[in-house]
DNA sequence: TTGAAAGCGCTAACAT
DNA sequence: ATGTTAGCGCTTTCAA
């Protein structure tokens, strides 16, 4: 016990004791065993959390946002990666909870019944990022994807008439499938019709922008909407490459804002969210619940922000 | 006793009493406790992995190869950011011993003295990865800096006769540090001046390449080797902006082989480095090391190679 | 085929 | 100011 109180609360000891205790913890090379102090107080300091995958710089920055955060609380990060899958999400959250991680961080906002039903029993803090929804399993962090899509498309119609889209995959993705239901409200409001041949969905990097965008060219769009800067930046490219000029033959529109948009020629237009902030954000709220300070905001809307640069 | 059997050898538990027990767990929902797990076996499954910073491709795809690797034996990632400090790699370390992790993964081959001498105490396996030396704390997978920078100014040089050098800060950052020696060693073998205004150490990201390249263009260097893509890249967008050809007016070389190396106009030539291998073989070693597979080659060199595109 | 018992290294509440 | 004690929920060894 004494022992104890040299390392929680020195000041207790009495000076002489203490400086004994501490010769022999340096001498010795002790460190205290958080395995067992986890079984004991059935804390671990651990949060969890999960992400589709980890190359894609948004994600990257709302976890180094989260680590950032938590890492001052001295809580540390057990990351799994989903892969877009739902199931290994939940494979995922059951390996978190056996280790009885202190919270959550989820990617997204839709999960399956027993991701869910297993997070509720848990009773643990958990935030969600990335996207918005009125009914979180506990908390959120994000902003309306519906929206920020709706937005650009708009953006778009307005200067060039008609909008194509390229997005990624919506399977358990509920970011992308938001984006795509923003581009299509935008387009009946305005009355157009989706052409699927002016509508393709892919696997969200470069190569896969460059290569849908290299289809959709043989249609001669006026304008698109590539609903995540990468496939944005692989459109932009393939342009490029067929001499087609960026905007006056094609405009493209992004999503995201990532470091390379303001960079490329031309610069794009897109829209920025405050990535960081996000995760910076939602491991604050992780912190302060875990200090046993409430969270009164438990739906935080990040907003976003159309950037309008050279490329549409 | 027979609880634990049905979860861990179920046929040796007679089937009646089986079929009970597995009705109850599931009516219970019972989850194994690994914090006490941990406890009594002296074994978390759980493996500590430090990088520098997550928003850097090359290292992103390295960790989600470790992941892969690590999800197949069911072992978990406690992820820890350094910010190319090794003073926090220090504490990283010590905080990762303390939880006990089975086994640690780390970026670069350089470390503190302190830290070393906890890694050695602890004996568990660890693998550092990203460079190669002869003396690796236990294992190592990953190539030699050196030589590939090397590599890349020696092509550079014959064919345009000089070469400036964009790269990361070297502090802390032993493969920045052996890219420019690698540099600094080509340019010397052909009896060449290391000229210091031709030679900027930035950050690691696309605005700092930009930003770089623009104060070097002042001095008309011929070809610039970049020793990141990020910041190749950068630099070529800030010749673009300044209406300077690439590769006929400064030629440019770069390192990585991100995807975004093959997509931009001009293409990149770089240095290309297996980074998800690095990542997933480091797993599987740790993996082998962990299940008593004794692992013969400790020094992993997985190698590079000159790509040669259109940007030099 | 099943069960009993000790102990992993802490925490937390209660003595002294 | 310091010490004692009883767990935490598993694993491991030994017994029945």
């Amino acid at each position: 016990m004494t022992v104890v109180r040299v390392m929680r609360e020195p000041e207790r000891v009495a000076m002489r004791t203490r400086e004994r205790v501490e010769a022999v913890l340096r001498q010795t090379g002790y460190t205290p065993d958080l395995t067992a102090s986890a079984l004991a107080s059935q804390r671990t300091r651990l949060v969890g959390a999960i992400v589709p995958v980890l190359t894609n710089s948004l994600i990257a920055e709302i976890i180094q946002g989260l680590t950032d955060a938590l890492s001052g609380d001295g809580l540390q990060m057990v990351l799994g990666v989903s892969g877009f899958s739902s199931a290994k999400e939940e494979e995922l959250v059951h390996a978190f909870l056996s280790r009885r991680v202190d919270a959550m961080f989820l990617t997204g906002v839709t999960r399956t019944k027993a991701t869910l039903a297993m997070l509720e029993r848990a009773g643990i803090p958990v935030v969600e990022a990335g996207n918005l929804t009125r009914s979180p399993v506990d908390m959120v962090v994000g902003y309306s994807n519906v929206e920020a899509a709706r937005t650009m498309t708009r953006y778009l119609l307005q200067r060039y008439g008609s909008v194509g889209y390229i997005g990624a995959f919506p399977e358990d993705n509920d970011r992308a499938r938001d984006r795509r239901s923003g581009y299509e409200k935008a387009m009946a409001a305005s009355r157009r019709q989706v052409d699927a041949a002016l509508c393709i969905e892919t696997t969200l990097d470069i190569d896969a922008g460059a290569a849908a965008m290299s289809k959709m060219l043989a249609r001669k769009p006026r304008a698109v909407f590539c609903s995540a800067d990468a496939l944005a930046v692989g459109a932009l490219y393939e342009c490029q490459r067929q001499g087609v000029d960026v905007p006056s033959q094609v405009a493209i529109g992004g999503f995201d804002d990532i470091v390379l948009a303001a960079q490329v020629v031309p610069a794009l237009t897109t829209i920025r969210v405050p990535r960081y902030e996000i995760g910076k954000r939602a491991g604050a709220m992780l912190c302060d619940r875990l200090g046993g300070r409430p969270v009164r905001k438990r739906v935080v809307d990040a907003g976003f922000e159309l950037v309008s640069r050279s490329s549409a």
